[in-house]
DNA sequence: CGATTCTTTGAAAACAGTCAATCTGTGTGG
DNA sequence: CCACACAGATTGACTGTTTTCAAAGAATCG
């Protein structure tokens, strides 16, 4: 699984035979069943997550029990709870796996030294940081200002490969609407476009 | 008002005199009167704005015409619309003054400089980032999770700073709901209290 | 003071949530 | 390989919340 990470590496940037064997040798390959638990809230959390294969969501659950799904990652994307590693509390998010799936971890330490060697890998993660900063505005703007509907519209014009793989409950908690609301919603979108 | 940003500086890490002198000699200090635009959708954004006195706040406005306010920043903080500067699109975002505010402007490409030039910047600035990025997803758990109401009480506990110098019906830009619906939470929540 | 902007209030309509029942598809164990 | 169990999706009836529109009251600023 490795030369997915190496691939996904040299789309973005170009680093050496030696550099990348550095970066492998402080991979760890993990791999999960569908359903199983990558981090549960409470855990401490040391880790990047890439994922080579698969999908997981993160989430956080509510008082009354409920889950309230922050981002769904798949292959080529990073997951983990980035608060947990950067204060060492304890993490207030559960990842877990939707499909089987192949991850690989590196720890913050390993990551960090990567980052002080490679510095084209430490450039990418910046860039990576940043786009996905702005990313993260773009969804508080959007849930600020659209209607679930068109939120829901939006999500499936700009993540089709996640939601084609993802059970539609889970995009409802996504989105922050009912599993009932978005089946309500999809069936009056069908009934518009007859 | 230079004095403002090496407190700030000060308060998070430590820089040499002679850093500094570098830094300042790249400040582009800018004032605004109340109501004026440091930004509108459209222009070009080349700057990271550090706020040294004033409020102001970033929005977005959709084809109704109608503004959703995505973030406030007041003394100490930073702010900009980092898709545009990255990207070197047009801007999306109208940032304005609440308040007459001094700024310090840096144009991204001293920007880079000084990271380059002044690693305790560099790291500064990059720890800022990561606690930015941490809030952002703070704040998309917050809106997809909790009530108008709950949303409203967290914005009062957490920012009491910026809640008690900001319009009421910019709060309710910001938290995604109607100023007349603000308005009846604060009615109702008045009432319990009494 | 007058003008503008901001907030509050009311009533109706649109929207979303809850609860319970039914329907559908999947997969597992017998 | 079938039947059954289970998770997920849909539907209906009801309740509660939020928006919209319009109008009236405060507050603020020049």
């Amino acid at each position: 699984m490795l030369e997915v990470f190496r691939d996904y590496i040299n789309s973005k940037t170009s680093i050496t035979d030696a550099a990348f064997e550095v970066i492998k040798s402080l991979c760890i390959v993990k791999k999960l069943r569908k359903k199983q638990y990558l981090l549960q809230e409470g855990d401490t959390w040391k880790y990047h997550a890439f994922i080579c294969k698969g999908c997981l969501r993160a989430y956080r659950i509510d008082d009354k029990g409920v889950e309230h799904t922050t981002k769904f990652a798949i292959e080529n994307h990073w997951t983990g709870d980035r608060a947990a590693l950067l204060s060492g509390e304890p993490a207030s998010y559960n990842i877990d796996a939707i499909e089987d799936s192949v991850l690989l971890l590196i720890t913050n330490e390993n990551f960090i030294t990567i980052c002080k060697e490679v510095p084209a890998f430490n450039e990418m993660i910046n860039t990576i940081l940043n786009k996905s900063f702005v990313a993260n505005e773009n969804r508080i703007h959007a849930a600020i200002s659209y209607s679930a509907e068109e939120n829901y519209q939006n999500f499936l014009r700009n993540s089709p490969d996640i939601a084609n793989r993802v059970p539609q409950h889970m995009i409802a908690s996504y989105l922050g609407i009912s599993p009932e609301t978005l089946s309500r919603i999809r069936n009056q979108a069908a009934k518009r476009q007859s």
